[in-house]
RNA sequence: GCGCCAGUAGCUCAGUAGGAUAGAGCAGCAGCCUUCUAAGCUGCGGGUCAGGGGUUCGAAUCCCUUCUGGCGUGCCA
């Protein structure tokens, strides 16, 4: 908000100067608190081009802006910089204005209504979710409610395999599953099989809907059967544990209605007509080295059927079709191979690939008393988003998900997630937000607290801590928009924990609510209380919850 | 072998997209509750930003290279 009236105010004095603005020069916060609110490299990022020394070029322009009353103090310093020394006046307008924004004061236009398509988890349906669907969801969903905001119109979706090998798969492992509580005996259960729990389970749920009526069909229609109940038993699960995670999507769609849909043939001959298929070994490629990759790849087996990338292309372009520009696929560690052919299918049929863009999460390490939990997927050994969800609370698994950057491997320390102290961020930042609104309970009983805030109470608030907060609210607009732009909703956790860190240092130092002054009471109570509204906006755009009591 | 990602304090990690003296939490030590929530606060140490070169007024940040770790490299998805 301020860097960026600051920025306006630098670029109509240099107009006035007549001066030239051509380079990009940044207005920022020194880490030096001598050198002032803000700087500006402006007078050297400038200098070459007006032909002037940075320092006289610094001078100059100092003495335009000098006419702004809301600048305490302009310096030259160093090699040309620019630090501005701003009047606390202008800390307690932005206080009054944020105030009366309310919620929406950190909203902006800046997406332009772009039409965005986050796709996220998008998991095959053959098992309950992992640890790092968790994380996808988290990172997705925040991302999605980042981007709202500022303006963008994304829209979330989740990508259903319920076609292909592994759904076959699947049927087989329940039907397997399904003869062994029958009493027959199958031997070892195959290697590539689904081996966990949750399948016996779902025979147990068939056997108990349908008996034996199973064995009665057809081996194909008992198979196409099987994967049917399976797959909806399954994706059930799955939305029901995102919808636990608070993440709701806007569409799913379905591999199987695509291919039903006959979109699959389509891609086919697309990428036929674009000449970029061939024949080898009775299976058809396409030559996506032409176009980057690093090897042909498979369109359709020599058994007759297709390979993943098919209908995953298909979806793609159907994302297009309605109208998306960009196309953001948040992928897990495993996938970076992948992404190449897709690029080089959207070259090859002629569409922007820098439409699409993906972002790979990198795995996640469970740790327990220091000790990293191994998990093994073919023993169906592994913690599920559910297990960690019901251990740990949706909160504290949303915000470690959130802390770290999406490249960035994620160490998940359970008993961290679970400790109720300072040495967790989590309640560190919900606490923050308790104890304002136990501040103003307070006031409320003592009857200090106002019905409405009169704006001349802002003069009130002077004291170094009071601007700080005041500042660091400031900063959140600009804060969403880079998280919107550069994809990173981590930063929103570091933010918070700045936010509520000033808060309890201030705390720790004033009072608030003090019966003999009741006008700095009042200030006061102004300040704190758009404090909890701005961390509430935060932590809600982070999914977690801001509670009014601990 | 090739490709992608990462390497910052003892540990977990930030670092406002090239800025001035690189930050926080934890762990360690010493303090703060008859006053609005001690799930909090204050103070003290701690660094070859993996190594080396380059680009420029200026590099943890950009380029090249070496080392270390993770992942990928199916007619799996």
């Amino acid at each position: 908000m301020i860097k960026e009236i600051i920025r306006q105010n630098i670029a109509e004095t240099l107009q006035t100067l007549e001066l030239s603005q051509d380079r990009e020069y940044t207005v920022e916060v020194p880490n030096n608190p001598d050198f002032g609110d803000f700087s500006t490299n402006a007078a050297m990022v400038l200098a070459k081009e007006n032909k002037m020394a940075p320092k006289a070029l610094a001078e100059a322009l100092i003495k335009g802006l000098k006419k702004n009353k809301f600048y305490k103090k302009l310096e030259i310093a160093g090699p040309g910089f620019i630090n501005f020394h701003l009047s606390p006046s202008l800390f307690q307008n932005m206080l009054w204005y944020i105030h009366e924004q309310g919620a929406q004061y950190a909203a902006s236009d800046m997406g332009k209504g772009e039409k965005i398509l986050l796709e996220f988890v998008s998991a095959n349906p053959t098992g309950p979710l992992n640890i790092v669907s968790a994380r996808a969801a988290a990172f997705g969903d925040t991302l999605y409610r980042v981007m709202k905001y500022v303006g963008f119109d994304p829209a979330r979706e989740f990508y259903i395999n319920d076609a292909g090998n592994q759904v076959d798969i699947l049927a087989e492992s329940l039907e397997l599953r399904l003869r062994e509580l029958h009493g027959e005996r199958i031997g070892e259960f195959p290697f590539e099989a689904y081996h966990g729990e949750y399948v016996k389970h779902l025979a147990q749920r068939l056997n108990a809907l349908e008996g034996v009526k199973v064995f009665m069909m057809t081996e194909k229609d008992r198979m196409d059967h099987l994967k049917e109940f399976a797959l909806s038993e399954l994706l059930e699960m799955q939305r029901l544990s995102l919808e636990k995670f608070d993440v709701v999507f806007d569409g799913w769609v379905s591999e199987k209605t695509l291919r039903a849909e006959g979109v699959v043939e389509e891609v086919l001959s697309y990428l036929t007509e674009a000449n970029c298929t061939y024949e080898k070994e009775d299976a058809i490629w396409f030559r996506s080295t032409d176009y980057g990759d690093d090897k042909d790849r498979v369109l359709m087996k020599s058994d007759g059927s297709i390979t993943y990338f098919v209908p995953d292309l298909a979806y793609h372009l159907t994302k297009i079709q309605r109208g998306y520009t960009s196309l953001i696929d948040i992928f897990g560690p495993d996938h970076h191979g992948y992404v190449p052919r897709l690029k080089a299918a959207f070259k090859a049929l002629k569409y922007d690939d820098e439409m699409l863009e993906i972002i790979y999460l990198q795995q996640v390490n469970l740790f327990e008393s220091g000790e990293r939990v191994k998990m093994s997927k073919r023993a169906g050994k592994i913690v599920t988003m559910d297990d960690l969800v019901n251990e740990v609370g949706k909160d504290a698994a949303r915000y470690f998900f959130l802390a770290r950057k999406a490249s960035a491997h994620l160490n998940f320390d359970l008993e961290l997630a679970l400790q109720q102290n300072n040495e967790n961020p989590v309640y560190y930042c919900q606490y923050a937000h308790a104890r304002i609104c136990s501040i103003v309970k307070k006031a409320k009983k003592d009857r200090i607290l106002p019905k409405t805030y009169k704006k001349e109470l802002i003069q009130k608030l002077n004291k170094p801590e009071e601007l700080a907060l005041i500042r660091k609210m400031t900063d959140l607009p600009g804060l969403l928009e880079m998280v919107a732009l550069h994809r990173e909703p981590h930063r929103l956790a570091t933010y918070a924990e700045e936010l509520c860190s000033l808060f309890h240092r201030y705390y720790n130092k004033f009072q608030v609510v003090n019966p003999r002054s009741k006008d700095l009471s009042k200030a006061r109570l102004l300040l704190i209380d758009t404090v909890r509204m701005s961390l509430a906006l935060v932590l809600d755009l982070m999914g977690i919850s801001a509670p009014e009591k601990m």
